[in-house]
DNA sequence: GTGTTTATCGTCAGGCAGACGACTATGATC
DNA sequence: GATCATAGTCGTCTGCCTGACGATAAACAC
C-alpha cells in the first residue's frame, strides 16, 4: 500500500469495442483493418486511447460514434431512441499483448440493431461486419474467399468473451431487444435469439414465453407483413430489464 | 485508430480487491486503514500498483497473498487446496477518482472461507473484516461504536458491485463453496447462502436442491456435529461449476 | 382455389420449487 | 435417565413453467 505517487509505472490505457449485431440470421461483429504495424493489414476490433479527461464509458461511447455513428445510451438510463446498448466487458492487461508498450485495454460490449454499412473515417473498405464464427475460426477462408487470418493482438479472446457475455445475458435480461429496431415482431426477436445462440427455437413456446413475461414487450397496435406470411403484431421493448424466470437456452 | 505511440497519455494502473468471506452469519469484506493522504485514516479496499512485468491477474493474486496469505487459484484450474476464488470484477477509471493523478483501477473479487485474523504487513490494527452492510452504510456507527465513515475513493461503489456479483453468481454456479472450508455440511453451505443473500432458506428444500444437483457436492463419508444437533454428513465441492437449473433466490 | 409461409392459440405431460409434516440423532438440562 | 432443544434428513402435495406438438388464422404466389 505505501507507494510513491511520483514513481508509478506508466501504462497506456485504451478501450476496445466488441460491437455485435444480427445480420442475415448470423451474429456479426464490427472489425476494422489495421493500417499500421504491428498486425498491419489484419482485422482487429475498433478501439483507441482513453483521453486524459475522459471516463472509460465516455471513451467507449466516443469510439462507438466514431466507428458506427451509433449513439450509446447508458444502461442506467431509461430506454431511448435508436442508441445501442453499451456496457463494460472486461480488462486485458497481459504485459506482452502489445509488442510496442504496456497497454491495458478496457473492452466494452455494444449491441446494435442491423445497421447500414459501417463507416471508418470515410474509408468503407477498412471496416466491415463479419460473422463472429468467421472472425474466430483459425485459418480457413471467409465468405469472400478471403483468408481468415486471426484477429490482431488478443482480440480473438476479447471477441470470444464478448460473444459469451451476450449469449448468457440475453437469457436473463431483455437485452435481445437491443438487436432489434424500435418496433419489431415476436418472430424477429426469436430470430435474434436463434442467431445469437445458434439454435432453433419453437415459435409457439417462444411466443408464449415473451408475451407472457410482464414488462418485456409492449404492443404498439400496428402490424407488419415484412417477413411474409400472416401479419405479425408489432412490439416495442417494455421497461423490464430482467427476465424472471429466464429464457432457457436449449441444452447441448 | 491512428495514434502516436510516443504520445499516449500515461495512466497509473492499480488493482483493488473485494475480498469477501462469511463470518458470524454475515457477509464481510476485508478493509484496510489508509496511512496516507488522501483519505488518511479512512477505511479502503486493499490494492496496489500493477508492476511493469505483471499480468492483471498476477497483480491481484500477489496483493491477495500480501494482505491475507491466501493463495488464489485460477478459475480455469481444477478445484484445489484452500486457495481462494479470484476473478476480475470491473474497471474504474473516472478522471477524478484519485485527486492526485489519473488512476485506472482494475477491481477483482475474491471469495474466501472464514479466516484467522487478517494481517496487513504485520500491523493487525490496520486491517479488519467488516460486515459489508456496515462498510456500505453512509454515516451511522459500526459495531464497535466507531464512526462508519464512507470508504475512501470510489471503493463503496466497487464493494457494492463486488457484493452484487457474488450475490448473483452463487445463484447459477457452485461458487458458494468457495466460502466454505474444504469439508463442510449442507447446513453450513445453506448458512453461506443465507448470509450472502440476507434471507432465510428452507433447510429441507435447500437440502433437496443441493444434494440433487449432480456434481455439486461429493460426500466424504465423514460426519460432524460441530453445529450441535444431529450429526451432519460432510461434503466436498464437486467438479460442477455451473448449476442448472440455478438456485433460486427468494423474491422481494 | 391451392399451396406455402408465418403468426398465434391450445392442450397435455413431466419437472421443479415452495410449503410443510414427520422422523432421526445428537447435546443440554433437570 | 427422561425431557427438551437443536439440526439434519426424508417425504408429500400442489402449482407453475417448459417442451412437444396439434390446430387455426391470415397473408402472398401461382
Amino acid at each position: 500500500m505505501p507507494y510513491d505517487p511520483s514513481a508509478f509505472p506508466p501504462f497506456a490505457v485504451t478501450v476496445d469495442l466488441v460491437v455485435l449485431t444480427v445480420r442475415r440470421h448470423a451474429l456479426c461483429a464490427l472489425a476494422v483493418r489495421r493500417g499500421e504495424q504491428p498486425f498491419q493489414g489484419r482485422w482487429a476490433l475498433p478501439g483507441g486511447f482513453v483521453r486524459p479527461d475522459e471516463d472509460l464509458a465516455q471513451a467507449a461511447a466516443r469510439e462507438l460514434v466514431e466507428e458506427t455513428g451509433l449513439c450509446a445510451h447508458d444502461p442506467s438510463a431509461p430506454a431511448q431512441d435508436n442508441g445501442a446498448h453499451l456496457e463494460q466487458l472486461a480488462t486485458y492487461g497481459d504485459p506482452k499483448r502489445d509488442p510496442r508498450m504496456r497497454v491495458v485495454s478496457v473492452a466494452h460490449l455494444a449491441l446494435a440493431p442491423d445497421l447500414p454499412a459501417p463507416r471508418a473515417g470515410g474509408d468503407a473498405k477498412s471496416a466491415r461486419w463479419a460473422p463472429v464464427e468467421e472472425l474466430l475460426q483459425q485459418g480457413g477462408y471467409g465468405r469472400d474467399g478471403e483468408q481468415a487470418a486471426p484477429l490482431a493482438f488478443d482480440h480473438a479472446q476479447i471477441l470470444s468473451d464478448g460473444v459469451e457475455r451476450a449469449r448468457s445475458k440475453i437469457e436473463y435480461s431483455s437485452l435481445a431487444t437491443a438487436f432489434c429496431p424500435t418496433e419489431f415482431t415476436v418472430g424477429e426477436l426469436r430470430r435474434v435469439y436463434e442467431a445469437v445462440w445458434g439454435v432453433a427455437l419453437d415459435p409457439r413456446n417462444f411466443h408464449r414465453k415473451v408475451t407472457g413475461t410482464p414488462g418485456f414487450l409492449v404492443p404498439t397496435g400496428g402490424t407488419t407483413t415484412r417477413q411474409g406470411g400472416r401479419p405479425a403484431q408489432l412490439f416495442r421493448a417494455g421497461g423490464a430489464t430482467l427476465l424472471n424466470p429466464p429464457m432457457l437456452r436449449p441444452e447441448v
